[in-house]
DNA sequence: CTGAAAGCGCTTACAG
DNA sequence: CTGAAAGCGCTTACAG
């Protein structure tokens, strides 16, 4: 294990060096002014040595506080995914506190890229140690991190990834397998001849994310058709779009469609309205047909816990935020090594274990 | 939010309480010889202030490394089940080393109380900061906190619970709704007059835990059944229990059970050992029964990857570990409040999710 | 390019 | 019962 920290400090490098601690501190921090000579001899030293920085006299002496930005869209009217990874981010705030770390969020509006540039000049004025960002703007988010690397500020993407990037990490859900594993809850839920009932009901189906290929809806859409035609189940599939997310828009199209193919014995939502499809089945049908939709929201459980949703597939979007910020800690912090990239859990909620979820 | 902590450490307690810091340090920890008096006008002033001591300052001035102690039982040839906490209470001191926490292991003989006194009182000896106790021998559990509480040692117990103990926290699963939701599953699993099987695969099936009115498996079975009762299934459960845990015996239990039953078409086991049935059915069946079982195992996952296993139920052993001890550091080193009870998310794992699962 | 010295906010002997 | 002083292992001006 680690040595008994007993004499190899600064000091220690110091004397063996023949220099002062000053010239030691600043080859350890990378500082000019010092002779190749020096600072060679100095690192073979700390090598030698193992040194490792004692982390509360580094936070002590330099009374300056470590600061996090949060970099992410504000809440919407449109959606209200983003305030899980925000609840996250203040769960590891308040750990983080104690430690002399702060947090500032600078929220961006998806809709708007002026609003995110604007912002990413305020987080490169203040000149954070890490930034934990949702690069949904591709180019400017492009230009932002190559401005945050030249600042030696650190940065994790979160929610979607650009790989090329000399990012520390990615976190985020893998959409496509989220389908994917909803199709393989359906196979227990249908018979052969049965048809299924697949949902997309958001506002912006139809505009194709900027960030991405293809809507977040669709992915999840495609990894679920390609459960079905990687098993070779042969249950026709009905797809019903619905741009208008109100629940009289969503009635009357659901009851046209289920008049129209009667034998539809399954629904999949693609999101969280799953609960207004679960409305529907609780006061206009007789037979309930298999359900199963996204995220563990208040109205979900309370229709999972009616047995009406059969099942709720969540990527844990608190948990995103939360290990975000962590692993900006632990890398700048601690200075441990991080993994490059963190698949999200899909996990399967139904009405026995949802009590035990935690986001 | 905090105030720059500008000047309210112990200097400026002492300042305004007119007494030197080394008494404002005296009544911070709570040490003897300080008056009444003093004592009171300080503590008045520390309230005030809201002072909240500065961790780096106090750890780099107190040399002392904080310890904590894992008493749990040691793997044996009967269970690996402990290697997963173990493996946990691995990944949190990876994380606290740098923070000056270190880590010593008690392992004790589950069926050899004398281990455990011994061990135990290689603790108290010790005199570590916290510790993660697993209070299999109730008795002397409870002697044993009893010291801890008495020599100021914090304690957390896990996997199971001594409720009247006044802990820190407890940390473990929730059998009973495993098994609950185990039966859920089997509702999509199975048609209204298929007959059910229940094994029970373990050794030690019949000697009760001494820590438990019921075996732990006992429990698992008794959710299962009360999904069956409380949802009136009617389909019939057939019990086997397998004392001996060899595939040979296995073997001709099930092949003697199925063919007395001939209309089982589903199968519980109740633990890990799910995937010796699987074996079963991939060298013996030409009809796959459901199958579903316990824990992220290697070969349970070579089987959820073949599709012989439908569903794998996992209650995070892992995160027990890893909790447990972020959960001392949190409250004893960081001074942050904790929750009482943390149940353990019960996750349901498919062979399209297993890749992204994290114990 | 390099060093001497002060100081971060605590704790710890030691002296009274 | 109380206080003065040294020191934890770093960083930070400042001086040269």
């Amino acid at each position: 294990m680690k040595e008994k920290s007993a004499g190899n400090g600064v000091k220690e490098i110091a004397r063996r060096a023949k220099v002062s601690i000053a010239t030691v501190d600043r080859v350890i921090h990378n500082r000019t002014g010092v002779s190749e000579k020096t600072k060679a001899r100095i690192n073979d030293i700390i090598a030698e040595l193992n040194y490792q920085p004692n982390i509360f006299a580094r936070q002590l002496a330099s009374r300056k506080r470590i600061e996090f930005a949060v970099f992410i869209p504000k809440l919407s009217e449109a959606t209200s995914y983003w305030k899980a990874p925000l609840d996250g981010v203040f769960q590891a705030e308040k750990e983080l506190l104690p430690l002399g770390i702060s947090i500032t969020r600078y929220l961006f509006d998806q809709d708007d890229v002026s609003s995110f540039t604007r912002q990413s000049k305020l987080i490169l004025q203040k000149k954070p140690a890490g930034v934990l960002l949702a690069p949904l703007f591709i180019k400017e988010s492009s230009a932002f991190v190559k401005a945050c690397h030249a600042a030696g500020i650190t940065y994790v993407f979160i929610d979607s990834d650009i790989p090329e990037q000399d990012r520390l990490c990615y976190i985020g859900p893998e959409l496509f397998q989220s389908g994917y594993l909803a199709g393989h809850l359906f196979r227990y839920g249908i018979t052969e001849k049965a048809k299924v009932l697949v949902m997309n009901i958001s506002k912006d189906i139809s505009l194709s994310r900027r960030s991405e290929g293809q809507h977040r809806l669709s992915r999840k859409e495609g990894g679920f058709r390609s459960y079905f035609e990687k098993n070779k189940l042969t249950n026709r599939i009905i797809k019903l779009d619905c741009q208008k997310t109100d629940y009289p828009n969503i009635r009357k199209r659901l009851a046209a469609v289920l008049a129209e193919h009667t034998d539809i014995t399954a629904i999949f939502v693609t999101n969280s309205r799953v609960s207004m499809v679960a409305r529907f089945i609780e006061t206009e049908m007789n037979v309930k047909p298999f359900l199963v939709g996204f995220d563990f929201t208040d109205s979900n459980i309370d229709y999972l816990e009616k047995g009406i949703i059969d099942f709720v597939i969540c990527d844990k979007p608190q948990e995103q935020g939360y290990r975000g910020i962590m692993i900006l800690y632990q890398n700048i912090v601690l200075g441990l090594e991080v993994e490059k990239v963190h698949y999200m859990p899909i996990d399967i909620i139904t009405k026995e274990n949802y009590m035990f979820y935690r986001n």
